[in-house]
DNA sequence: TATTGTTATACTCTATAACTATA
DNA sequence: TATAGTTATAGAGTATAACAATA
């Protein structure tokens, strides 16, 4: 992307601007935190859904990310042949596929885990720990509960 | 996008998923909002860079957005074709277009501005005024000075 | 018939490279 | 030579449609 002299004030106001960057922040440092362990931020996405939970079908973990599950064949591709993530067929319902982290998934995980906390800790640099709490709060509101009225 | 069951508590504390999804909703909201008024949001963007402002470049522009000169080439043509946006050759170097919003574009873009605001109100919902107010002011200040602590 | 995983394909957004006209 | 606008092209990311295997 181009070099990005400023908006004008009334940019400066735009939720959807303010948003699209931050987020486009956010997702380079995360991208550059997690490059060392060979993964990408859409990747840790998928582990992440897969940890700590019983075994999931790729429609299961593909709806759980609200992506498509053509888009979850792609990713699991990668972290299969990355040899983070096993697939085998249910025996109980041979369409599914069981998806598991292998032991070399859990352990990238938890080093990926540690690179995205500390992205997020440079990402909030220029606010109070007050301010980034509440950030987070305001974030899983509107996205997690968009027509309740606060908690 | 298929439908998003919610993801597990790991993904729903972290800030570049919460990033993303927020700004997927404010662009639908804004784009449903603009709709009447036949532009879309990155169109709201660069007819907001050119409003109330000394004529500018299309480069100029661009650099503003922070996007390619190439990608302000098509949103242009788009526009120009709504009769919402001008080019003229600069008589001081013509190898530049002067861009400026036509009356029309005006008249739109007040209308789009009034859209916007709405289409922020109803995404701002579910939490206070005040909060409201604290996400805002956090988001400029991680997008606008990165490197800084506090304002 | 319906569902799961898969493949092929297409669409959107954006950037890079190369062309033109001007400087 | 360098720059502004343009065009052609390519890549990333994602979705839709169609197919095979299974239910």
């Amino acid at each position: 992307m181009a070099r990005n002299d400023g908006p004008g004030p009334e940019l400066r106001e735009n939720l959807v601007y303010l948003l699209k960057h931050a987020q486009q922040r956010m997702a380079e440092l995360l991208a550059d935190a997690l490059k060392p362990h060979g993964i990408e931020g859409r990747e840790l996405g998928v582990m992440l859904t897969l940890a700590g939970r019983e075994p999931m079908s790729q429609q299961q973990a593909a709806q759980r990310l609200g992506i498509d599950r053509t888009t979850m064949v792609a990713l699991l591709d990668a972290l299969e042949g990355k040899g983070l993530v096993s697939r085998h067929p249910d025996a109980d319902d041979r369409r599914r596929n069981v998806v598991e982290l292998t032991g070399a998934g859990r352990e990238t995980l938890r080093l990926a885990m540690a690179a995205s906390a500390e992205a997020e800790r440079v990402f909030l640099t220029p606010v109070s720990p007050r301010t980034a709490q509440e950030l987070r709060g305001a974030l899983q509101v509107i996205v997690f509960q968009p027509d309740g009225r606060d908690s």
